[in-house]
DNA sequence: AATAAATTAGGACATATGTCCTAATGTTTA
DNA sequence: TAAACATTAGGACATATGTCCTAATTTATT
């Protein structure tokens, strides 16, 4: 039987097995790969070529066995799913890539971070950083655990995590933005979408509408209004178009909405559209994360931008500093600026 | 000076380290790690509160190196911003997740998918994974790189890439739903808006259109028109609405208009609209890939459905399915149906 | 208290790697 | 041709781990 000789399975696993079938010592060839001197160059070139042929690559993990680290950063994503939290992950990702860092990426669901962390551990990673919320005692605790470890740590987004390095957007200040820019047009009444919830992120914010008003002389419980009661199961969009209708026929009607995010935004933007309301003359109606979708409505939506770039580059910033100097006494904190973008969704107060 | 030792830095790292903290045997610490018998529980239970104490994890590099393969997955992905390709890595992470495989991500731009592969080989990941659409030669290379080197892969997206293994929508298929449905709603007439690529995921497309007119007894060339020389900068959306303002104006203009993607056909629905036609009374539109935005314009977009669940369902079982068994001797290929998500956008042809 | 049983200590091995060292080739020069 | 030089072979070590083995120590039983 003339079988072409198949084996395909176990192919060359280690310089030993490479080597043999070069036809050198194995040292000889770790030589070459390690681009020492005192070689052939017919000899240098032969060791090329098998490894052309071959695809052999030394193995990572016992370099790592001779001290060498591991040049790997572990990342717990509270999801995969949410755009701007991507947009970090790619970026991240980027700027990990480009001073030879590998990314191990986990989806964090609740209850199950200290699983991961301890599979990164095992991993041997340089650092871990954390993208998004989580619950905040959890990570605490995680948090606690790496720095006992001495493994170092990065939390983007999440800012108030107790000692954790921070990267987080100033969301407040992008909320106080929002309102400057409708009391600059005449508004002082303002519609919240989904912006009563007791989670951090909408909390934040709420404090930087209540600062940005009392800095206009104007009381937040008397010029804000919510019906974030009304809770509609099929995801912020519909959610953000039924508290629009809702808002639509009420008798005392903001001539401002402020959303939670795009998504809200952009559906109490068509509910309103719908309703027979003119945006920007009727209402103003405003978003928040500054998405793709905030250009593709008839008017754009005003919305803040995370800068995402920024934070990033200041994100990769703080883990390399870790990575190169000692460790830090007191957790690292850095807030990034945002940056308002009034697009057609916002005009002047209806007299 | 009464410094309270702050040696964060250099923690346990090995198991002799830490079983030399716990005041025991290395190999006796090993044993209790590995679940072997003959020890006595109090001595189990003082390895086991040191390890929560300092958080101590044995070494998966060197449990590698004893042959136990890495559970890890090489993912390399098109891009991270592009949703669809993000949706399936998210899913294809949770699928492997669940069986315990780590994904290691690296985004592939054109030229370094060598470096990247080789990369993930000198990690000794169990397969890699594409998704995405890339440079089809290059990644030809590849595969029948990690095919002589005896090392597992999947394509999903791009079909048709000699001798991979691939898992891919039927593109076709999805279009030629898109024909039926308007032709059965009376159009004959067909205005392609960023289809005349020359990509593969364009090319296929068109392909599937000219079929289904074909079985209708219509002709490719009369029942269609193109304006893709109009090229814009600004992105899909702008294109989109750019191609429908010019098409709005037209002479002879089409009925139905089938976009690429559906950033396309959500901007050319609003361009539609903002030249005074009425969607879907003048005109239908559909977009591609029923993203979340279709259902975020009024009237929602029609769209084709990637099903991109059962898609990476599909190409978790061929990933397993080669880990577990024996190596393949011809690709294994893989065809999901799409499914038509009918909205408001496509409605009777005008008279 | 003495013996038996249970438990732990510690050495050895194998894994893949880079580096160092010495011995053994191969090649060139005088 | 012989000596000098250049190159390669091959052994040793250290890294962290699990497992096996034997010796030492601790605990329980008689």
């Amino acid at each position: 039987m003339s079988k072409s000789k198949p084996k395909p399975r176990p192919s060359l696993r280690s310089t030993a097995e490479f080597a043999r079938h070069v036809g050198l010592a194995r040292t000889t060839v770790s030589r070459v790969l390690n681009g020492q001197p005192g070689l052939k160059a017919k000899t240098i070139a032969r060791v090329h070529a098998a490894m052309e042929a071959t695809g052999f690559t030394p193995n990572a993990h016992a370099l790592h066995l001779k001290g060498k680290h591991t040049a790997t950063i572990g990342i717990c994503m509270e999801d995969l799913l949410t755009p701007p939290a991507v947009r970090k992950l790619a970026a991240l990702q980027r700027l990990l890539r480009e001073r030879n860092y590998s990314s191990l990426i986990e989806v964090l669901n609740p209850g199950e971070s200290r699983r991961v962390v301890r599979h990164f551990l095992s991993m041997r990673v340089d650092a871990i950083v954390f993208i998004g919320h989580f619950d905040e005692t959890e990570i605490a605790s995680r948090i606690a655990e790496l720095t006992t470890h001495g493994t170092s740590h990065l939390v983007i987004d999440h800012a108030g995590i107790a000692g954790a390095n921070t990267v987080a957007l100033d969301r407040a200040a992008g909320m106080a933005a929002v309102v400057n820019h409708l009391h600059a047009l005449g508004h002082t009444t303002f519609g919240l979408l989904g912006l009563t919830s007791p989670a951090r992120t909408a909390v934040e914010r709420v404090n930087g509408i209540r600062a940005a008003l009392a800095d206009h002389g104007l009381n937040f419980d008397s010029c804000t209004r919510s019906l974030d009661h009304l809770r509609v199961r099929a995801g912020d969009f519909e959610y953000g178009r039924a508290l629009a209708t809702a808002f639509a026929s009420a008798p005392d009607r903001p001539t401002a909405f402020l959303a939670l995010n795009d998504e809200i935004g952009v559906g109490a933007l068509h509910g309103f559209q719908s309703a027979g309301l003119r945006v920007p003359q009727d209402v103003s109606v405003t978003g928040f994360n500054n998405q793709d979708i905030c250009a593709m409505t008839t008017p754009g939506l005003t919305s803040v931008d995370q800068q995402i770039e920024p934070t990033v580059a200041a994100a990769a910033k703080v883990i390399f500093e870790q990575l190169a100097g000692p460790a830090r006494r007191r957790p690292i904190l850095r807030t990034i600026a945002p940056q308002l973008v009034v697009r057609g969704s916002t005009g002047p107060a209806p007299r």
